[in-house]
DNA sequence: GTCTATAGCAAGATAGAC
DNA sequence: GTCTATCTTGCTATAGAC
């Protein structure tokens, strides 16, 4: 029997209040809630997690940190093709689907979590490496609806087939892309 | 002296609930915090508000029925040119740019108004106006990824130059329907 | 139309027993 | 690791005087 990395009533805690948050979104649900629906009193939690943004934060870590190596892995590489780009985010958020679908219902969990200055920071370094340096407006509109409604595309179409999807996701972002995907720098 | 529709203070109200809306959020700002802005006491708000929910959706009200008969004026032409139609939608954001943005900080905020039924037609309609009807998934992913881009470019480019922004917007959003722009019904 | 005062409640959080 | 009991704080909302 392996040891496990945290304890069975952690993940049941962080399992039940994503369930709850998905429900009701992260600020309407109480700890009283979620400790009602475990069958636990609140102290209980308060063993596990010492605060309510606490366990927040240990549901959204996983997918900040996903998004900031995968920006690093890829400022890191000499030429990036944007389709390449693109299909890795959409995959990220793919792979986070249960997370990024209550950012983008409460992007604002994001805000009073310590979240907010890293955030702030992903789109301008999306848009640099899908746009080149000091791009023009035009580019940037260009990068910016590619990013945003590729996202949109894994949170609207829930339930379909997932390699048309993606494929399908990707192209619509592609050719908002424009003149983009043939430039190089 | 013409006689106000609204009277002053309900419109004072509004005023401040919108400017601390936009500093904290919707749900994380509470009516003590209102009143105490406006030199007014809480009691003071339910006189011209019955409800807490009442105030945020008086604000959000403007927005909900312009976009409704936006729709239906739209659903009501024979032919609608897809750039066209893009470009209302963008001027349509823009011009309740200040409530846009809350709603895109915590769309929850649609939900637990009664508002959550008639929010979600709108996509469904607007995928229905641009990509025909049964349209394939890869026509209601472009047309996605053409309306959600868009407004993400009303909220993320604040301070552009507004002209050269919009066409920017369009044209990268009218670049994501591809063939979409070109086949009529 | 605005006030003082307060009801009524639920939230996050802690103390301390077991 | 979980409990009972409780503290403190803040909220929405109302009663009733002015």
């Amino acid at each position: 029997m392996v040891r496990p990395r945290t304890s069975d009533t952690k993940d049941r805690i962080r399992a039940v209040a994503l369930e709850l948050f998905a429900e009701q979104g992260v600020q309407r649900t109480s700890l009283r809630q979620i400790a009602e629906r475990l069958g636990l009193t609140k102290p209980a939690l308060y063993y596990h997690f010492s605060s309510r943004e606490e366990l927040v934060r240990s549901l959204i870590q996983p997918l900040v940190d996903d998004v900031e190596s995968f920006l690093a892995r890829v400022e890191a590489e000499e030429d990036v093709d944007p389709r390449t780009l693109l299909a890795g985010y959409y995959d990220l958020y793919l792979r986070h689907r249960r997370i990024t679908a209550l950012v983008a219902r409460e992007p604002d969990v994001l805000g009073y979590l310590d979240f907010a200055a890293r955030v702030a920071d992903w789109r301008l370094r999306l848009i640099a490496l899908l746009a080149g340096p000091d791009p023009s407006l035009e580019d940037r509109a260009r990068a910016v609806v590619a990013i945003g409604g590729l996202a949109d595309c894994t949170l609207v179409f829930i339930g379909m087939p997932p390699e048309e999807l993606r494929s399908a996701a990707l192209n619509a972002a592609c050719a908002a892309l424009g003149p983009l995907l043939e430039k190089r720098s």
